[in-house]
DNA sequence: GATGAATGAGTATTCATTCAT
DNA sequence: GATGAATGAATACTCATTCAT
C-alpha cells in the first residue's frame, strides 16, 4: 500500500466533523493519542449505556455502535496511507472493551485481517555459529563430568579445566550451574522431540506409530546415555528436579501429543478413557526408564536394542501369555 | 508497620508549638516523661473542670478535648514511626482519667487498633517429644526434611532443629549426613521386603500372587511416599546412589524372589523366556515407578489406589483393547 | 485478681440472656470464639445503621450502644475471674469499628485501664556476656582493619585472622561483611546517643547544652577516631551508606531531639524559623565533620579539643569580629 | 501471560471429542496445519450457508458459530498455555472469513487483546552521539554511573555500555578503573578554581568576596551535584580518597589561597589567629557540605540556592540571634 | 583504532564435622 | 550423654584486565 501523494491529500478529505475528531487523535506527525481516543471512547460507551434499557441492549448497541466508527476510521485511515496506525487504534479499543467488560467486538473481516497481518510469524532466532563452538565444548565437558562424577560433585573449574576453557567463559555462556545443566537437557533433548514429531505427524495406524515412537525413544536414549543418566540422576535444583524439568520440556515441546494421538486413535485401537491414557503414557515411560536402567547397571554389556521387541509385546499385550493362544498365526 | 526513614522524619515536621509540646513529654532518645505529661494533663483538665457549668458538661468538654489532644499527638508519633510511643502515652492518659473519675475515654478506632496491637497474643507453647526415641525422632526428622527440600538443600543443623536435638546428637547417632541417608532408607524399606516375601510364600496361582504384589507394592509406596519419594530422587552418594542403593538391598533381602516366581508359574502362564522375566521386572517397578511419580507432581489431588486396577491390567494384558475380537483379520 | 471460686460461680450468675450471648462468644474452656463475636457486633451494628437518619447518628448510637455493650461483658468477665479475656476482646471490638470507618470508640476508663495493663512495658534485652567477648573481637579486628586499608580492601579472613579466630565464626555473629559493618557502627555509637540524650534532659540554659552538646560531640570522635573515620569514608551498602546508615541511626536513637531542643528555646535564643534549624543542625556537624578530617589528614599532630572554644565560637557568634564589639566585656 | 506448568496440562484435559480436533489442527509439536484448519473451516461454514434462508441469515448464524467455535479453541489452548497459536488460528479464521465474503467476525474481547497483545510496539530508535568525542563519553558515563550507584557497584562493563563504547576503548583512555574516576574528578573540577581564583582576584570587601566564594561554591555543587557527590561518597583509592584528591587538588591549584585572603583582611573584620583560619575554611566547606549532604537526600525536593542567606548569615553571624541586645544583662 | 570474547585471580559464604563443656 | 560454639575446607560466582581480530 503506497502512501498518496501528501500534497493532494492535505486539499481533499472528509466531511470536517470527521477530521476534527480524527485531529484529535492524531499529532500533525500522525503519532497516535492514545489516551486523548480512549477518553473519548469511554465517554461515548458511557453515553451508550445510558440509553439502553439493559445489559444485553447495552451489548448490541455498543457493538453495533462500535463496528461502525471504528470501520469509519480505519476506511479514513486506510485512504491516508496510514494503515499501520489502525493497529494501534484498534488495539486501545479492544483493550477497552475488555476493562469494560464488553463481551464481543466485531470488525468487517477485510480490516481484521490488515491489522492482523501486523503480527509477526515466527521470530527468527539467530545462531551464531562462530560462539558456538565454545559452548559446545563446555556442554560436551559438563555432560561427560555430571554424567560420571554426578552433578554435585562436579566443579565449575572440572568442568572448564576438562573443556579446556577459562572459568570465566562458562560463566559467559551459562548463568550459573543449575542454567548450565538445565541447558544441557534441553539442548541436547532437541533431536528427539523433532523424531517423535515426525512419527506422529503422518497417518500411519496408531499402533504402528506407538511402536515406532517407543522404538525410537529407546534409541535415542541409547544413543544418548549420558544425557538420559543424568536425567535420571534426578538432580534437585531449587524446587524442580531433572525429570520435572525434562518432563516439562517434554510437554512444551509436544504440546499437542495427547490430542494427536487421540485424534489419530480413529479405530478406538488403543485405550484412552479416563485416566488411562495418562497412566499408559507415564507408565510405558517407566517402563522404559527402568529397563534402560538395568542395561546402564549391567554396564552396558549386551545391546539395549535387543530389548525393544519385548518391551513392545509387553505394552501392547501384556505380561500374560493367553493372549497368544488367540492369536495362533503370530 | 515500617519504621520511616529516620532521616526525611528529620527534615519534615510540625508547627513549632507542637514541636515544643512533643518536646516537653519526650527525651530527645524518644523516652517518654511520663511525669511531665501527667503533670500538664492534670493542669489541663483542672482548667476545663473550672470553665465547665457542671460534672456532666465537664465530662462532655473533657471527652472532646482529651480525644483531640490525643489524637493530635499521637497522629505525630506515627508520623515520626514512633507508634509504640503511642501506647505508653495513651496508658498514662487513661490511667489519669480514671483518676480523675472522668468516665469514659474515647479515640478514633484507628489509633485504638494500633494500640492494642501491642497486646501481645498468647503463644502457643511447644510440645517436646520425649517419647520416642532420638534416633528415631531424628530419622522422622531427616525423612521429611529430606523428602521435602531435597537431600542437597537440607543441612543438618535443619534436620537437629527439626527433630528438636542437639546438632551434637546427630552424629552421635550416625557417623556423617551420608549415613543418615544410607541408614534412613535401609530401616525404613524392611517392612515391604517381609511383605513381599511373606505373598510369594504361600501356593496362591502365580497370576493372583503378582497382582497382589503390585497391588501390596503401590499400597506401601503410597502409605511411605515420603520415603519412596527419597528414593526416586536418586541422590548420589559416592559412587552409588539411592535407587542402586534400594535395589541392592532388595536383592539382598530377597535373594530366591526370581527363583520363587518361576517355581510358581507351574502353568507357564507369564512370559520367563531368556531375558523377558527380568526385564519385565524392572519394567513393572519403572511402571509403578512413574505412575507414582504422575500422582506425587500432581501434588496427590487424586487417590493412588484407584490407579490400582488400570496399571494389573495394563501390566498383564497389555494396552491394545481386545480388539483382536473384532477384527480377527488382523 | 484472684479467680474466684469456680464452683460457685457455675451456680449463680447473671441474667439467662447475657449468659447465652457470652456463651456463643466462649468455649466452656474460656477459649474465645473470636468471629463469632465479630459477626454478632457486625449484625448489630449494621441493624444500628439502618435505624439511623443519617451518619452522625449513627456514630453516636454505635458509640454508646457499643460502650454499654462492651461495659456489660466486660464487668461480667471481671467477675468471673476472666479479665484477661477482656482484651481479646476489646481488640476484636475495636478492629470491627476500624473496619466499619466508626470514627471514634469509647470505654469506661477503668476498664481501658485494666485492658492497656496487658502491653507490656519494655522488651528486656538478653545480653549474653559469654558470647560477647568473641563478638568484641571480631568487632574489635574489623574495626581496626576496616579503618587501617578500608572497608572494600578488607577480606574476611584478614579480618578472622587479625581477631584470631576461625572464619566461620565471623558469620556466627554476623550474618555477612555488611552486616558486620553496620552492627560495628551501630553499636560503638551507643554511648555518644546516651551523652547527648543526657545532656538535652536537663533544664540547662539551651546555648549552654548546645555548647556542652557540641563538646562532647567532639570528645567522642576524637576518642573513637577509628570508629567516626570509618564512617566519613562513606561506604556504600547496596543504596545507603555509613553516613546514611550512621544518620538514620542518630535519628532512630533520638528522635525527639528536635523536638527536645525547640522545647528547650524558651527565650527565643537560637534560630528556630523554618529551615533554618535542619539547615544549623546539619551545618553544625558538617563543620565539625571537617575540622575532624583536617585533624585526621594533619596526622594527628595537634589536640582536637584545643578546636573546641573556636568551633563553639563561630558556630555561634560567626566568623565576623564585629560582634565582639557589641560584647566588649568577653 | 506466563506459561502454565506443562506437566499439569497434560493431566488434565477437556473432552476426547475436542481432543480429537484440535489434534487434527496441531502437530504434537504444536505447529498449526493451517490448511487443514481452513479446510475444516470452510466445510462447516458451507454447511451453515446450505442450512441458511437468505445471505443475511447466513451472516448471523456464521458469526454466531464461528464465534463460539473460536472460543472454544482458543480457550483451550490458553488453559494449554499456549496463547500464541491463538494468533495464527485466528488469522487463518479471519482471513477465510474474508475470502468468503462473510462481512464482520466478532471475538470476545479478552480474547481479541490477548491476540493483538502479538503486534509488536514501535520500538523507539537509538541515536548513538557521534558528535562529542570518545574520552568526553566516557566520562560522563561514568560521572552517571559512579554517582548513581556507587563506584563499587559499577562495572566498566555498565560504563562502557552507558557510553556506548566498547568495553576496551575505556582501557584505551584510562589505564584502570580507578585512573578513569581520578582522571573523572580532577578534570571536571577545573572550572571551580578558575571560579574561585576569579572571586579572589579583585579587590573587593574581604566580607563580601567571601559571601560571593561562598555563593559561587554552592552554585557550583548544586549545578554538578553528580560530580560533588562522587566526591562526598570519599571513595578510597590505594591510601587516598576521593576527599584528600580533592583537596590536594584544590591546594595545588590555588596554592596561595590562604595569603590572598588574608591581604584582603585589611580592616581585620574577619578572624584569622592562629589555628582559626584553616579551622575556619575547613568548618565552612564542611558546613555547607552537609547541607548539601541533607539536600541531596532529600531527593533535591526544594532549592539548594535558598538556603544560601542562611548558610552565609550564620558562617558569619553565628547561630545565636542578635539576642545579646535585648538581654543586655548577660 | 575499536571491539568484546576470553581469562583467572580474588572473595564472600556455606555447612559438615569436631570437641570442650 | 547431650549440646552447640567454633572451625576451615570447599566452591560458586564476579569483574578488571588483556589481546586477537
Amino acid at each position: 500500500m503506497k502512501k498518496k501523494d501528501a500534497f493532494l491529500e492535505l486539499l481533499g478529505g472528509k466531511s470536517n466533523k470527521l477530521f476534527a475528531e480524527v485531529g484529535r487523535y492524531f499529532s500533525a506527525d500522525g503519532s497516535f493519542h492514545e489516551e486523548e481516543f480512549r477518553k473519548s471512547l469511554r465517554a461515548s460507551l458511557s453515553s451508550i449505556k445510558e440509553h439502553s434499557s439493559d445489559s444485553t441492549a447495552f451489548s448490541t448497541n455498543a457493538d453495533e455502535w462500535l463496528t461502525a466508527k471504528l470501520n469509519e476510521i480505519i476506511n479514513y485511515l486506510d485512504e491516508k496511507g496510514m494503515p499501520e496506525a489502525s493497529s494501534s487504534l484498534f488495539k486501545a479499543a479492544v483493550d477497552e472493551c475488555a476493562r469494560i467488560g464488553l463481551p464481543n467486538v466485531s470488525l468487517p473481516a477485510v480490516h481484521l485481517n490488515a491489522i492482523l497481518s501486523y503480527i509477526p510469524d515466527k521470530k527468527p532466532v539467530k545462531h551464531k555459529n562462530n560462539t558456538s563452538d565454545m559452548k559446545t565444548r563446555i556442554m560436551d565437558a559438563a555432560l561427560k563430568k555430571f554424567a560420571g562424577d554426578g552433578y554435585h560433585q562436579s566443579t565449575i573449574d572440572d568442568v572448564a579445566e576438562l573443556a579446556g576453557v577459562g572459568k570465566g567463559s562458562v560463566y559467559r555462556y551459562f548463568k550459573s550451574k543449575d542454567d548450565l545443566l538445565t541447558s544441557l537437557i534441553v539442548d541436547r533433548s532437541e533431536e528427539i522431540f523433532k523424531r517423535i514429531n515426525q512419527i506422529f505427524s503422518n497417518e500411519m495406524d496408531i499402533v504402528e506409530q506407538i511402536q515406532a515412537a517407543i522404538h525410537d525413544w529407546i534409541r535415542f536414549i541409547a544413543d544418548n546415555s549420558d544425557l538420559y543418566g543424568l536425567i535420571q540422576s534426578n538432580i534437585q535444583i531449587h524446587d524442580t528436579n531433572t525429570r520435572d524439568m525434562f518432563f516439562d520440556h517434554v510437554f512444551s515441546k509436544l504440546p499437542m501429543l495427547k490430542e494427536r494421538v487421540i485424534s489419530l486413535n480413529r479405530l478406538n485401537q488403543i485405550r484412552t478413557s479416563n485416566l488411562t491414557f495418562d497412566t499408559m503414557f507415564f507408565g510405558s515411560f517407566g517402563y522404559v526408564d527402568w529397563v534402560f536402567y538395568k542395561w546402564l547397571r549391567s554396564g552396558k554389556v549386551y545391546n539395549l536394542m535387543d530389548e525393544v521387541p519385548i518391551i513392545i509385546e509387553i505394552l501392547l499385550h501384556g505380561s500374560i501369555k493367553e493372549i497368544v493362544d488367540t492369536q495362533p498365526g503370530k
